[in-house]
DNA sequence: GTCTATAATCAGATAGAC
DNA sequence: GTCTATCTGATTATAGAC
């Protein structure tokens, strides 16, 4: 086993990892906050309090800066998916997914990125960390919408991945930022809201 | 009455209106294919076959250029809504709203505009015939959606406006560009699985 | 590793001739 | 109105001292 394993990180790496997780949660809110292409590498520096070219010294250019922040959410994913309680139903523990994105969402903390910029697109597919947690995050998710297809608490008619992308997409759900901004609900009233139009459907049951 | 009104336009006004229907459809295929933000002036030019220079005597932003699609669109939508049958039950006219924005988007027809993009934001909030073409397709699918919720069609129990919002948020839902970028279905079953999430809701009726 | 200063590039917008 | 050529500012990225 190497000793590089075992042996307990020294102040200075400890400090170096607390600057770039400093940096990555500055990169994470200025993705929710204003996307991908409007977020400069200049602000970044100056909200966390070091120089441009340091920043540089951490990350190599600007798409890796936002693929670290897809990398952290996507272990908060995973840490949120592992703390689930297994006894529960497939369904309970898919919403309180969906719920925990919404969350996100309406706290300001999802990254979002422009779903066609090809360079970012090329950085996250060529990042070892972030697939890993995507594939995981899908399997694990995948498995739940099977369970409870089968249970007949989902749709056995739609194709489970049609499902997962469903789910997906509420990360991205512009009605949730429509509803912000219109003012007229709290945040648990659109969280309710979306809930129940993705797992209910706009007709009455 | 104003001899502007009834006179017929010159050849030479003929053919600057169908330079600039030009250039709006160019806009509009960009906007649906980059983003607005990957989307660049010198781009637009090319593709229509003008000069850049050229380009800035018939709109005086990159935003004005945006906002003269997004115009476009209102124009198709109160067109495409104005034809609907009015026999046809307030719940099948919606569905046909959202089946046109899907198809839309699946032809890659659809603009898509960064929702955080202060500068468009403005542009498009000061311009009178997008407004206008704003309030009258919400205005339109409003009552639809109120007479379907009195009818039972829809559920009563949800805010009328949130409906709203989830219909338009259609225009930019990313479950349809995940399932066209697999591959696994056809255009038409996107729409159907589409329409059923949104309609039916994901667990089974 | 951090900094200041600067390079290099790109993109929105304009000048001015025709 | 259209063109070529240019300006201007913003932004990513780097050089080089400490």
């Amino acid at each position: 086993m190497n000793s590089a394993v075992v042996t307990k990180p020294s102040f200075k790496q400890r400090m170096l990892q607390a600057r770039e997780d400093a940096i990555v949660h500055t990169v994470n809110r200025l993705l929710a906050e204003k996307g991908f292409d409007a977020m400069t590498v200049d602000e970044v520096a100056a909200q966390v309090g070091i120089a441009k070219a340091s920043l540089y010294k951490h990350f190599p250019s600007k798409e890796d800066l936002a693929a670290a922040a897809m990398v952290r959410l996507m272990r908060q994913a995973q840490d949120f998916i592992a703390q689930l309680p297994s006894e529960a139903s497939a369904l309970d523990n898919l919403r309180a997914v969906v719920r925990w994105v919404l969350q996100l969402k309406l706290a300001g903390d999802m990254p979002t990125l422009p779903s066609q910029n090809s360079s970012l697109r090329a950085t996250l597919i060529a990042n070892r960390d972030y697939m890993d947690g995507l594939m995981d995050v899908s399997d694990r998710m995948g498995a739940w919408i099977e369970a409870a297809q089968a249970q007949g608490q989902l749709n056995p008619a739609l194709p489970a991945i049609a499902i997962l992308y469903t789910f997906f997409a509420r990360a991205c759900d512009s009605v949730v930022e429509f509803l912000q901004t219109g003012g007229l609900f709290t945040d648990e009233q659109i969280i309710e809201l979306v809930l129940t139009t993705c797992f209910d459907g706009l007709k009455p049951r």
